[in-house]
DNA sequence: CATGAATGAGTTTTCATTCAT
DNA sequence: GATGAATGAAAACTCATTCAT
């Protein structure tokens, strides 16, 4: 059983390098970015990122990983905080009105995943977001209105469809003509 | 006064084989299908294409062009049957769902319109669309449930941000999250 | 014996048509100038514009052969003055420096020539002007100051080489260097 | 200070063919030889031959570089023997008529110079030339029959205008009718 | 005869990826 | 491990010329 040597301290940072300059020049500049491109801003030669990454749908689903970390994180945050008392349905709301405002923020990175396919997650972050996402959905559909056939897919089917490549009022009217939706009350029977 | 003569039969021929074609290209192998190809599946050389399509941002936007008449045509017939009796709302709610439909058919024409940023629109077709649309509109805020703030705009951004490439339980299911936001009881402010 | 049936009115003005559009189109944009713009400049379709010339050389060389016919033009009128009396030297002098302007008014259809390797002459204006070049030459030979080695040959040479595309100082510096080589006192043997 | 790395052996080795076949190419089958052709007969990709010169202009600009690299060689190689007690005025002459020589041996690349517009000259080389011909034309006005109003620009005048796609008759024709005009005697004030 | 649509080889240039140094 | 030169298959677009209308 070989064990994975432990990195080189440099080539650490390199794939640090690699992966800040990436999400840089492709917010910058959209997808389609030249990889050399990316090296450069990188510092590091074309070589070396084709080391890291052994082809560009990687490096992009590379980053993509990185944001839905990033998400992740932010589901967590939310779940302590209805852990300790906060309102579970308020925050629902909150944490996906923040996702669309960061998904806006790195809306190329959103277009890159699409447009080369990156397959879709890396496991370890994806799963973190899922079981945050699931405790907090609970939470809301017990003390909250949250419809009890909520699920997790739903909420990445209305976050994946945000607008986020529109000017902020568009995002705002969208949550508001989407969230009612998500409740019970906005989903109740025809009288 | 130079009246344009009337074009060629065998020209006009060619121009609908050439969009039919890219319509379907675009739709198999996404946008950045190579203009060759698309020559190639019109049986037409490249050069005949370019003489139709001065640019291939020309050609996808012809291309988009037509999908929106398509659209125009379907809601101009929902709204001759609301004149002719039929339920508004409830016509309202099937146009969206035709519509997310069709454009589920020509998802990628829609990528491709943004990828190539194509111009928005071509001003006849959208005119006719918008004008259907906002007659239905007001139509099912009078005698329906459509809530009273619902613009011709509103139906734009769901439309553009539905699932359309994503399999048919997910649309559905879209459907079901996104109309609730649309009428007065779903948007019926806490009580 | 077929006797060529005397062409219709309207193919000889649209020849004529084309002959100057093209070469105004050449003098404008460089040779390489598209034969579609031609014929549009000619206001006629291209078809028509083949019909006339088979080739673009055949068009590049009939615009040539244009400026040869103006070039006899000059050189009988020279020949002409000198018979009524005026200087011969004078009159070679002249010619040349007229012939200079001229070709820097034209000079894209020198470089159009040279660029698609027209063949050389048309054999009637060449002939015209290759008589009055000769005539002129013998008669300053005889009553002036040119050198009795040089040919009609000799006046192309330098003709062709002449600095058309450089600005009229150039021109100018060029013929003071230039013609002391033509005559005798300029080649006067080393003492 | 970032000290521009020594480049590779292999670089090197590729940009000098490049410069050679480009060179034969232009020369065989004039400026508008594809760039696929030069690379192929450079032994190399077009990829390679676009890292080098990321344009055909660049490409076709360095070849002409090189020719004014070898002019400035010869200009200098006659000053230095005209330093050493040479006949200045045999050494301009025999300068003259070698470069003539040399542009008939490159004609094309005269030729694509001009039609690619390429930016009249490379610094460094056109310098070195400069200089030697200044002091070459100095020397032979002061010991030799070199008129003294002549200056490099004449040099250039002249010889951009050699017949360098005749045959050599015709150029050794034109150095007889175009030298004397360089000389006091040979502009002689009318007696 | 005129028209102008169609042809298709060819042009320059880009870019993900490989591999010698 | 890093470097950056080399690769070569596209891609979008042009234009002299042909040919059906």
């Amino acid at each position: 059983m070989t064990q994975a040597r432990a990195p080189r301290a440099d080539a650490v940072r390199n794939r640090k390098k690699i992966l800040a300059a990436a999400r840089h020049q492709i917010t910058l500049h959209g997808p389609g970015v030249g990889m050399d491109e990316i090296a450069a801003a990188a510092e590091v030669a074309v070589g070396t990122l084709y080391r890291h990454f052994p082809t560009k749908t990687d490096l992009v689903g590379a980053v993509v990983a990185e944001s839905i970390g990033e998400v992740a994180d932010d589901a967590e945050a939310a779940q302590e905080r209805v852990e300790s008392g906060a309102n579970a349905m308020q925050e629902v709301e909150a944490f996906i009105g923040r996702t669309v405002e960061a998904s806006a923020r790195d809306r190329v990175v959103k277009t890159a995943a699409q447009a080369l396919g990156a397959a879709s997650t890396d496991t370890a972050e994806e799963a973190r977001a899922r079981a945050a996402l699931a405790t907090l959905i609970t939470a809301a559909q017990t003390s909250g209105d949250l419809h009890p056939d909520v699920t997790v897919e739903d909420f990445y089917l209305l976050l994946s469809t945000a607008p986020s490549d529109r000017p902020s009022e568009a995002r705002a009217r969208w949550l508001t003509l989407t969230l009612p939706g998500l409740t019970s009350r906005g989903r109740a029977p025809h009288v």
